[in-house]
DNA sequence: TCAAATAGTGAACATTGTTCATTTTTTGAC
DNA sequence: GTCAAAAAATGAACAATGTTCACTATTTGA
């Protein structure tokens, strides 16, 4: 007869998870709500303590949710490509596309965690580790000069001008650009980034 | 006798302004509270919402600070550069000297304002028009075979990757680099985008 | 001098994060 | 099966904060 604990504990946790995703995914980073959450998954607000300290907790919760679906898609974009240049160009591709298609998450995951004196959680640096990954082996192939510290920052400065690109392409504030061509002008950054 | 009230009124939105300000700069985003502010600008609050309709209107307009700041550094990096690759490297790292100077303005002033729906006002469109046009001078320069469109699209792709990299440098969750790592990987990037 | 217009006030309200005393359910020993 | 302790769940209450608005004080121009 044991166990019911554990596992009413767990699901409670799970479909407050579920609740927080799909809210950020509608409405973003302040549709993060305690008692709308709460109200979706079905439990009272204290419930939603029990298994999350603050709210904070909480959209780390999601972020981690958010940073496992980056890497599914990023490991999907190089799965069969053999090209290093081909596998930053469909990485590229990747991740431009899950920042449009989850353009919520993606926000909530890169909205100012700056502000916040708490450290970022392991789990989530050893995510944002394996997603540099993914971008330092192609590198290496075409870079064959660099020691692994040199590889290691300019597998950063690559990740970090795409980022920028990306994330200046979601605002609003500068005048858009067509599909096409942002398409094009990330494919001419990928190739100045890898000296072709 | 008369002009009182427009001097009154002038004061009051400038010290509010200010104080608003300042409340960033040391706090951050989240320091913006108006009863903060008011009383830091020595009014009540309803003064406040007497010049600005709510919040996020202050906030555009601390952001407008921000922006005019960005443009006086940028404008002095180029000041006396003549050769367009120098002024390119000047131009990075004077935006990356501002953001790390001023580093809870200039979050704030990229802290997902695309979650309103309102649309951008004028003068920051036109803020931010001017910034690029620093970097599409030298670009032109350099890369003579482009149209007025691609120059435009090129331009912007060369500010969003510099963006990219200042903004990444500023988060805790990228195991940091030496400023002299950043330094160097900032005129690696700006010189593969320019060509060289 | 005075009535209208403007500037300024702050109490009151609504929303939202958070706490905690209380109730309900589960567990394991007897 | 009984029951006391532990765990899960509840929701009222509190605190912080954005916002409104009826009211007061000041300025304006005739």
């Amino acid at each position: 007869m044991a166990g019911i604990q554990k596992a009413k504990s767990e699901e409670t946790q799970r479909r407050v998870l579920e609740a927080a995703v799909k809210a950020v995914e509608r409405g973003g980073f302040e549709a993060l709500q305690i008692r709308r959450i709460a109200a979706d998954a079905g439990y009272s607000v204290g419930s939603v303590y029990k298994h999350y300290a603050d709210q904070d907790a909480l959209v780390t919760a999601v972020d981690t949710v958010t940073l496992a679906r980056i890497k599914t898609a990023m490991a999907q974009a190089v799965e069969g490509v053999s090209d290093p240049l081909e596998q930053l160009k469909a990485l590229a591709r990747a991740y431009l596309a899950f920042a449009q298609e989850h353009r919520n998450l993606w926000q909530t995951l890169f909205a100012l965690k700056m502000a916040e004196g708490a450290p970022t959680p392991d789990i989530h640096v050893q995510e944002l580790v394996d997603l540099l990954g993914f971008i330092a082996e192609p590198l290496r192939q075409l870079e064959d000069g660099l020691d692994a510290e040199a590889l290691a920052a300019r597998t950063r400065t690559c990740f970090a001008a795409l980022h920028g690109l990306v994330a200046i392409s979601l605002e609003d504030r500068f005048v858009g650009l067509t599909t096409e061509t942002l398409d094009s002008e990330m494919m001419f950054l990928v190739e100045r980034l890898a000296g072709r």
